[in-house]
RNA sequence: GGCCCUAUCGUCUAAGGGUUAGGACGCCGCCCUCUCAAGGCGGUAAUACGGGUUCGAAUCCCGUUAGGGCUACCA
C-alpha cells in the first residue's frame, strides 16, 4: 500500500496520551520509542492529546504529563503550546474536523447515523452474552434510507455515526514489528465514530489526526492492536495512505499481568520524586523491550537516538524490574561530574533540613570523594553516611557489641591524646600516630580502627576511617571520641 | 466464550538452521581489605510441552499449554 515514494517522506511520529491522570512508565516508554525513532530520523516528534472523553478528563493531566516529559528530556517539536502548522494538537478542539469526515464517510456510504438507545444497546449485549455469541452491535440502523436518517437526525434525535464494517472478507496488515497480521471482516463491529455527545471516538479522531498531522509511522502499544484493521478500513474509506505502523509490547508487573498500579509504583512522578536519575529511567525504559544487538548496557539518550531502530524491538511483553532500574541508576550517578553531584547533595541537604551552609563546597566535595562508590541515589550520601553532617546520636548495637570491649575506652582516651598532638593532619598522619599507638598498646590495628569508626560515625561500614577522620577533622574527631566513651562505658 | 498477539536463566535479553546457548541485574563464593562498597576472578540458572521439516532446530511449520491484549457512545 505504501508507494516507494512514502520510504522519502519525513518522519513524524507522536505520541498521543489521554489526559487521565499521570504519566505511566509505559507511556513514557511510547514516548521515548517514538522520540528516539524521530530524532534517529532527524524527523519531528509530535504530542497530541487525545481528551475525546470528557467523563475521563482529569484536571491538570496535561499540565503533569507535559512537566514528566520534559523531565526525562523527551521534549516535543510540535504540540500545545508549541504550534508547528498543524495544531491544534488538543483532540477537543477539533471537533469541526471530525464532523466534516464524518459526513464525509457518511456521504459516500461508509459510514450511517445510528439511533439505537443505550439502553437497547445494553439489553442486546446482555441477551448476547446469554446466548453465549459474541457481543457486537446488530446493525438495526444500517438500513436505514440516508433521507429518513437525516430528517430524523436534523429533527434532533439523538445518535451517534458508525461506521460499515463489510460482512465478509478478511484484513491483513503489516506491522514493523509483528509482521502480517490478519483479521476477518466479520469479528469487527459496526464502530461508533462520533458520539451522541458530538465527540469523536478515538478511531475517527486516530486516524484524522494522523493523516491530517501528516504521521509517517503509528507506534504505539499492542493494546491497540486489535483494532487496527478498523483503522485502516477507515484510511481506505478516505482514500488515504496508511502510515506505518508498529505495535509495541507491553510493559508488565512481576507476576507478568499488565504492569499496573497496586503493585509498585507506575507513575514517572514517583520515580522522580525517589530519586531516581533521568538518565537512569530512559536507559532502564528504553531496555525494555529493545536492545543495541551487542553488549553496551549503559547509554544516554544521545547514544540511544544514535543506535535505536524498530527492527531491534522485541515482541513479548517485559517484566519492569527495580533492581536493574537500581543498578542503572548507581552507573548513571558514578557518571556524573562532581559538580553535578555537589548541586544533589545540597539538594538532598535541603531535604533533610540540614543546615545547608555549614558545609564548604570543599567540604561536601570530599564527603563525595568519599562516598561516590557506595551510594546508588544522591539521597544516600546524607543517609548512609549522617556523620559527616552531625555527630552520631547513637551507635549500632551489633557493631557496639562486636568491637566495644572493656579497654576499647582506655585505648581510645589514649589515641585521643596523641592525635592532640598533631597539627592539621592528613589522612596518612591519622594512620601513622594509630599505628604507633596500637604497637605501643601491644595490640593489632583493628583493636583501634573498628571501634574508632564506631565513634566518629556511629555505625561499622563506610570510607576508610582516615579519609572520615580527616574529612570531619581533628577537634570533631576528639570531641566524638569523648562522646562515644562517655555513652558507651557502663552500658 | 470469540478474535488477535506472545513464549530463551528468577528478571532484562543475545544467538534470525551448525555456538560448550553469550551478556547484564540479582544471588553465592574467592581475591583485595580497617568495615562497607567499588574493582577483579569464579559459580548458580534458560530454549514451556508434543509432533513434524532437515544430515542438523532455540531458530522454520503444525498442535497443545500458559500468559497478555481486544471484545464500550474508554482510550
Amino acid at each position: 500500500m505504501q508507494s516507494s515514494s512514502a520510504i522519502s517522506q519525513p518522519v513524524r511520529v507522536r505520541f498521543a496520551p489521554s489526559p487521565t491522570g499521570y504519566l505511566h512508565v509505559g507511556g513514557l516508554r511510547t514516548a521515548l520509542y517514538n522520540y528516539l525513532f524521530a530524532k534517529h530520523h532527524n524527523g519531528k516528534f509530535i504530542l497530541r492529546i487525545e481528551d475525546t472523553d470528557q467523563s475521563r478528563k482529569v484536571e491538570g493531566a496535561v499540565e503533569s504529563l507535559i512537566s514528566a516529559l520534559e523531565w526525562a528530556g523527551v521534549h516535543y517539536d510540535e504540540g500545545p503550546g508549541k504550534d508547528g502548522g498543524f495544531g491544534p494538537y488538543v483532540q477537543s478542539e477539533r471537533l469541526k474536523t471530525y464532523h466534516r469526515y464524518a459526513a464525509q464517510l457518511v456521504e459516500h456510504g461508509n459510514a450511517y447515523y445510528c439511533f439505537c438507545t443505550q439502553q437497547r444497546l445494553e439489553d442486546l449485549r446482555e441477551r448476547q452474552n446469554a446466548q453465549k455469541i459474541s457481543p457486537a452491535y446488530d446493525r438495526r440502523c444500517r438500513d436505514i434510507p440516508k433521507e429518513e436518517a437525516a430528517r430524523r437526525k436534523d429533527s434532533g434525535e439523538s445518535c451517534v455515526v458508525r461506521m460499515k464494517v463489510p460482512i465478509s472478507g478478511d484484513l491483513t496488515f503489516e506491522d514493523r514489528i509483528r509482521g502480517k497480521v490478519t483479521i476477518a471482516h466479520k469479528v469487527l463491529d459496526d464502530q461508533v465514530l462520533i458520539k451522541s455527545d458530538g465527540f469523536p471516538t478515538y478511531h475517527l479522531a486516530v486516524v484524522v489526526d494522523d493523516h491530517l498531522m501528516q504521521i509517517s509511522h503509528v507506534i504505539r502499544g499492542e493494546e491497540w492492536l486489535s483494532s487496527t484493521p478498523k483503522h485502516i478500513m477507515l484510511y481506505r474509506y478516505f482514500g488515504w495512505n496508511v502510515p506505518q505502523l508498529a505495535h509495541l509490547p507491553l510493559l508488565l508487573n512481576p507476576d507478568k499481568s499488565k504492569l499496573s498500579k497496586r503493585q509498585g509504583d507506575v507513575a514517572v512522578e514517583d520515580y522522580r520524586s525517589k530519586g531516581y536519575l533521568k538518565e537512569a529511567l530512559i536507559n532502564f525504559v528504553a531496555f525494555l523491550g529493545w536492545n543495541p544487538g551487542d553488549e553496551r548496557e549503559i547509554f544516554t539518550m544521545d547514544e540511544l537516538i544514535k543506535e535505536f531502530s524498530l527492527e531491534r524491538v522485541g515482541k513479548a511483553g517485559a517484566v519492569f524490574n527495580v533492581e536493574k532500574l537500581n543498578w542503572l541508576n548507581f552507573q548513571h550517578l558514578r557518571r556524573k561530574t562532581d559538580s553535578e553531584v555537589l548541586t544533589m547533595v545540597k539538594e538532598e541537604l535541603t531535604r533533610w533540613a540540614l543546615d545547608n551552609s555549614k558545609f564548604t563546597d570543599d567540604y561536601l566535595l570530599m564527603v563525595i570523594g568519599a562516598m561516590r562508590e557506595r551510594v546508588s541515589f544522591a539521597k544516600d550520601f546524607v543517609e548512609k553516611s549522617p556523620y559527616f553532617f552531625k555527630p552520631p546520636e547513637e551507635y549500632d548495637s551489633d557493631v557496639v557489641k562486636k568491637r566495644w570491649k572493656p579497654e576499647t575506652p582506655e585505648y581510645l582516651k589514649k589515641l585521643s591524646d596523641e592525635f592532640s598532638q598533631l597539627n592539621e593532619p592528613r589522612e596518612d598522619e591519622y594512620e601513622a600516630v594509630l599505628h604507633r599507638t596500637a604497637e605501643a598498646l601491644k595490640v593489632k590495628q583493628g583493636e583501634l580502627i573498628h571501634p574508632l569508626r564506631l565513634a566518629v560515625s556511629g555505625m561499622g561500614t563506610g570510607p576508610g576511617l582516615y579519609d572520615i577522620l580527616f574529612i570531619i577533622g581533628k577537634d570533631e574527631t576528639m570531641r566524638r571520641i569523648r562522646t562515644a566513651v562517655e555513652k558507651l562505658t557502663g552500658r
